[in-house]
DNA sequence: TAAAACGAAATCGTCTGATGATTTTAATTG
DNA sequence: CAATTAAAATCATCAGACGATTTCGTTTTA
């Protein structure tokens, strides 16, 4: 009569792998400040700081580039990515229509099970920063308030995504009039809930378009040396699909 | 011994390491029909096909499943991605605005360097195929096209993430009448070529939508079990706790 | 002394082998 | 024949090893 080993069996990710918390630590950190872009990844350092193997650490370092997060030289190991100026554009370019989306079919979405409940939540929360300085903290409720957004929109490809455009934002949460920014959240989350998709779309594309243009008043320091122009590497071979 | 080599090492990321050659001869076997959709992936088994150690197959694996193109689950190994119906839909959601952005960017940028061979290049390919009947070889053809039209963009943010979407566009090459296809696919190029932005974007937006809608045709046992608006798994997360 | 050459150390890519945990299967039993 | 149990398969992780490549400090040389 006892199935109730079956019972249990079905869900069963309760628990997070090596690696993936390893992940999760690392991405924490950059949000805490104890990793920074640009960081080096040195899988020894890492294997006694997790106190892990090598393979673990590697798989690691591997989920992390693939999410955008690291990226891997052959021999020369791992680093926190560090944008230049023209990437942290073009991840702005893709978040620009992407939250926009979000925003869109969360606003469509408004009536469906908790959705609302949710997203005022979230909402509130992140506005009661409004007075507050920028702060790690802040960060973190903002991209709950865009996580609960893209919940609330229901595209499951979209929320296997957002986080790892998120962790770039981690660095341009800076020289913006917080009112202005509040203000534009207001916006959005009021053309959220009110079901009305083209503005909501709107102003969420616009915020980004906002935050793009601040990025214009960030010194050249705070991003990687763009290379760019330079040497297009052609791709010694089409990488992806042979 | 002399620096010769040194000098030479520029380019440095030539050979693809082991993980990267089997998780491209996956990718192509998906594109070739060797590997298909829900197909579980046994590590002893790719361990001899390709010859290579456990910790091997498991990168390769690992880095599958962070592209999306892999789902993995604790102690019950990896399977190919088997979309259901709304996950494809929701998969062509992203396209639709991800391919729009490609376009807009390729029509801004058609005057660059040599954007505008290398694109119409591609999409001469692309049309030679218009009697052809589906194969993958046109699949390979098409991604071509969408890959240079991204390149042309000049966003490298789409450049990385675009593979990942194309994968899942596999099963959608099929139920839809190939000269609305090839016509949807002209007039992509046509605005491309001559610059016109909103053109473009629109163009490709509908063509994604197009494909969306030709969804509706396809059976549902080309698709996986759809658990999404059942039961989301809320169900049993915290059963045990003994 | 500054630049080039060299070699040792650090680090990475990959392999082999091993152990415990969990799921899947096959066999046994009531 | 259903249910229980034992066996096999598979996974997660670890430990250690070896060659390849880069990095870095030191020595040599111009």
């Amino acid at each position: 009569m006892n199935k109730a080993t079956k019972m249990t069996s079905r869900p069963s990710q309760a628990r997070l792998s090596s690696p993936d918390q390893i992940v999760r630590n690392i991405i924490q950190g950059l949000y805490e400040g104890q990793f920074v872009a640009g960081q080096r990844l040195i899988e020894p350092d890492l294997m006694s700081r997790y106190a892990v193997s090598r393979g673990t650490v590697r798989e690691a370092i591997k989920r992390l580039a693939a999410e955008g997060v690291a990226t891997q030289t052959t021999y020369r190991g791992a680093h926190i990515r560090h944008l230049s100026r023209s990437e942290a554009r073009d991840v702005l370019q893709l978040l620009e229509i992407t939250i926009g989306l979000a925003a869109r079919l969360a606003a469509s979405n408004m009536d469906l099970l908790g959705a609302r409940e949710q997203f005022t939540a979230a909402h509130k929360n992140l506005m009661t920063f409004v007075d507050s300085p920028d702060s790690f903290e802040f960060v973190r409720v903002r991209n709950q308030f865009y996580r609960a957004m893209t919940i609330a929109g229901g595209n499951r490809e979209l929320e296997r995504l957002m986080p790892g455009f998120q962790v770039h934002l981690i660095r341009t949460h800076l020289k913006q009039p917080q009112n202005e920014r509040f203000a534009d959240y207001r916006v959005m989350a009021e053309a959220i809930l009110a079901g009305n998709k083209k503005t909501a779309e709107a102003a969420a594309q616009k915020h980004i378009r906002r935050v793009s243009e601040a990025l214009n008043n960030i010194p050249d320091s705070t991003f990687a040396p763009d290379a760019t122009n330079q040497q297009r590497q052609f791709e010694d071979e089409d990488l992806n699909h042979a």
